[in-house]
DNA sequence: CAGCGTTTAGGGTTCTCGAT
DNA sequence: ATCGAGAACCCTAAACGCTG
């Protein structure tokens, strides 16, 4: 059985006439005639009462008339749920680096605009982000760019001014010898900044402890433990209490770039296009 | 004769499957 | 992955019977 016969067997129902039915449907009307055989042969029961002059119903076909409207009718909504390209839907999985401060304003504009959609975030840091890009887990990424792949896309979404973090006022380049640096996990944009950096100087951290999360560095910064490198923009408030100080990296190592990066290959649902879009409409 | 449904033969398209 | 042959399917045109 096939979604068409069920469009011809509803048109014959619906008109009480092969003819009309095949009228309709631009078909002969032998070819509805033979359909709606077909479907009786299939189904082992007769759907309609032959007249002289046209075709009535009975019980069963009554019985597949409801179901085949039922069938119909989800059919077309399917179909419509594809082809509305102003109204995505469905999941939308994105990855981002903890400190993307221009985030909660591209998500709030886009629920607002496409409530249908379920955006599953994912922190992460950037390599592994860039490999799950890869590996298709994720439809696209916020990391810290730039990215040199061939099979990546990106999107610059905004420019960072970064620094570095103690809990004291006053702060010398030598006390990276002195006290631990607390940074994310191995892969992560700013830690490499601060690696080069280090590297260029010549000089070798006294230890490296490695977090998981923005929320546990920032804490143990604040405790005294040791220091970070980090977007100045997410440390604002921190800053303006006093619990912890910025103090400028210089250039080249100052600067970080946030994009947004996709895979090249891959085919761009409405639901990514409009969250790329919104992006834009930000910047 | 007009209007209806049914049957049959045949052409075009699509699908399946094995070979390369 | 591509190609080709055969099978299966879908559709049409034409002829037919039935009824008012």
């Amino acid at each position: 059985m096939e979604f068409n016969d069920l469009r011809i067997f509803q048109a014959v129902a619906t008109h009480g006439s092969v003819s009309k039915a095949a009228l309709e449907l631009n078909y002969v009307q032998s070819n509805v005639t033979a359909r709606i055989k077909l479907l009786e042969k299939e189904l082992r029961t007769p759907l309609f009462y032959r007249h002289k002059r046209g075709m009535i119903l009975n019980p069963e076909g009554k019985r597949l008339l409801d179901h085949s409207r039922e069938i119909l009718s989800k059919m077309e909504e399917m179909t419509h749920l594809f082809e509305d390209k102003t109204y995505p839907s469905g999941v939308l999985e994105i990855g981002i680096v903890e400190t993307v401060n221009a985030l909660p304003d591209i998500l709030s504009s886009y629920y607002r605009k496409y409530p249908n959609v379920e955006l599953s975030l994912k922190t992460g840091v950037t390599d592994d982000l860039v490999q799950q890009v890869l590996d298709m887990k994720l439809d696209g990424a916020f990391v810290t760019g730039p990215i040199r792949h061939p099979l990546i896309e990106q999107l610059e979404v905004i420019q960072e001014k970064l620094v570095l973090v103690t809990k004291g006022e006053s702060f010398r380049i030598e006390e990276i010898t002195e006290k631990p640096l607390l940074l994310y996990n191995k892969g992560c944009g700013y830690r490499e900044r601060l690696e080069s950096w280090m590297k260029a100087e010549g000089i070798i951290p006294k230890q490296i402890m490695e977090f998981g999360t923005f929320g546990t560095i920032m804490g143990s910064v604040a405790a005294g433990i040791g220091m970070t490198i980090i977007p100045e923009s997410s440390i604002t408030d921190l800053i303006v209490k006093g619990t912890v100080y910025g103090h400028s990296v210089p250039e080249p190592y100052h600067e970080i770039t946030t994009i947004f990066i996709w895979r090249k290959d891959s085919y761009i649902s409405s639901t990514l296009q409009c969250f790329m879009d919104e992006i834009v409409s930000l910047l």
